[in-house]
DNA sequence: TACATTTACGTAACCAGTTACATAATTAAC
DNA sequence: GTTAATTATGTAACTGGTTACGTAAATGTA
């Protein structure tokens, strides 16, 4: 079995099974040596009622952690085998309440040594080790707990993704892809409006030659994501920021990030101090996104735009 | 889920399993991810047939640590699929050689950076702990693969009954276990001879006051061993060993161990040299357990006793 | 007070592995 | 050259869990 040396780590999840597969397979065999008449599986139930508490199905369930049909089947085995009793509540017809028979409880007595014996076999195990497996699970248990397997490895895919995004200065080549990005958005929740068609379709003479700069982030050299910045009249702002979209297909690569970060650090190049833009507020990512890079909220700023509702800015 | 937490180590197998479901619940949702179209569980037949090589059922069985029947399973699977090709091996009919198909091989290609953020995220899960659970688990599979943990169990066992036995002094009250014990183990293997009647019915004229010693071990105080030191008329020798019995029922409490070294130390005590016993070689427990107490064996020392074939000594 | 929602729990079907068993092909032994 | 033992594989049945679903009781709400 050198599978695991090669794999690494990928395959924890298969190598975490056979692990539990071999620290399992002894324990029928180890009830038999003590004379406890018990199936391995019906432990943590039989622990847990051990207490002398009478408890519901679904209590016992979330507390040892499995899904109550489980606990369900456990219960009605030991039932059968006359470990447990059950007792419908009286004054909640639905609840089943479990508790240990007479017979489960001179088990429990019985039991007592075997625990013992096994928690100090498991400590001799770990006295052997140089890596604390039981506190490494707690661990383990906990980081997952706040943060899903799916979720550390999403991030690790979009930090690898950013890693292949560059953000290039506008050239001609690029005109078609900054004009069918921004129409995507822009006729996916408005229209199109005659300001839009002016930028769009002449960037050079709309925006680079009254002072604006356009930025393009490639992803494999090709652009999925564009920004501008445009000049403003308004003696209270130097640029705004405009004409900003990411193409759905490169998302979760924070393209959107790692543009509007470029964009802030061209516009402090070129000594600006204050950064405006305009939005609609049903545009939640991009807000966000806005926030995120530094924008706040103001209130009063008119725009030429129809659909534009929220208006930020940036201080640099 | 509190009960990791109260029932303590004895859990470990509990605790494995549902971290491991944890870790693999994610596995579906991280391929596709990816765009790529696998199960998780053909994952290590996958890797393993990476390679290019063909291989049997029974060799990617081996090298996983999957049982065959798996193995087969998961095959017809992947075959239904299109992922691998069998091909029966010309030479040797039973075999099927397994490999990638050209699909197969696709998948490949397209699941290497898979391979490297799932290898990144646990790392960095990893880099947020404390204790190594890789490493704990790769120090685990060593030590059980040496001893299972059924045996790291008996031997806790054995120690702490070991600790229960208490080694007396012969009292007359212990007169009909000490010839119980004795006769027990001589019918079952031989016949009992007129030299056994004597010394049991009357061990306290036949042994005590010829300057002979007995010692009975207690187990919760009830005697469950003896064994007797009988002053020889020999003058190579002090004392004989004999009549040593430990009841079957108290097996696996190293009793004999503990009754030996202090009818050693007895011995010792009175000021012997030499202690000598008979005994026969289809007694191989009795045998095993004088070598372990430092007997040695010798020839030519004539014996009273039929049943006799083999003779030992030990010096002090 | 009636109706929708939630909760408790049992049953059924599924899942990913296992062991047990059967069969065919190969190899070893007399 | 038979015959016995071993090996490679597939099929069936089991195991210890799960999710999906249905029903009945309790609770919340208009």
């Amino acid at each position: 079995m050198s599978f695991f040396d090669t794999v690494g780590k990928f395959a924890v999840g298969s190598r975490l099974r056979l692990l539990t597969e071999k620290i399992t397979e002894d324990a029928t065999q180890i009830y038999q040596m003590y004379g406890v008449d018990m199936n391995p599986k019906w432990f943590p139930v039989f622990y847990v009622l051990s207490r002398g508490e009478a408890m519901t199905i679904t209590a016992i369930a979330k507390e040892i952690g499995h899904s109550h049909p489980s606990v369900s089947k456990i219960i009605s085995e030991m039932v059968e085998k006359g470990l447990v009793k059950e007792k419908k509540d009286k004054t909640d017809g639905r609840r089943n309440m479990v508790s240990l028979s007479a017979k489960g409880k001179d088990i429990n007595g019985k039991i007592q040594e075997q625990y013992t014996d096994v928690k100090n076999a498991i400590e001799a195990i770990s006295a052997n080790t140089q890596h604390d497996l039981w506190k490494a699970i707690a661990e383990w248990e906990f980081l997952l707990e706040q943060k899903s397997l799916l979720r550390w490895v999403q991030e690790q895919k979009k930090e690898r993704e950013s890693q292949k995004v560059k953000i290039v200065d506008y050239q001609p080549a690029y005109q078609q892809a900054f004009k069918d990005l921004n129409v995507e958005w822009i006729s996916k929740y408005f229209k199109m409006e005659a300001a839009d068609y002016k930028a769009l379709d002449n960037p050079q003479g709309y925006i680079l030659e009254n002072g604006g700069h356009i930025l393009v982030a490639l992803y494999e050299d090709v652009p999925v994501g564009v920004c501008a910045l445009i000049k403003m009249k308004d003696p209270a702002y130097d640029y705004e920021l405009a004409k900003m979209a990411v193409s759905p297909a490169a998302q979760g690569k924070s393209i959107g990030w790692l543009l509007g970060n470029a964009i802030l650090e061209k516009a402090r190049s070129l000594g600006a101090t204050k950064i405006y833009l305009e939005s609609n507020t049903i545009l939640k990512p991009a807000i966000n996104l806005y926030y995120k890079l530094g924008f706040e909220k103001i209130i009063g700023h008119p725009s030429p735009y129809e659909r534009c509702n929220i208006q930020m800015e940036r201080p640099l």
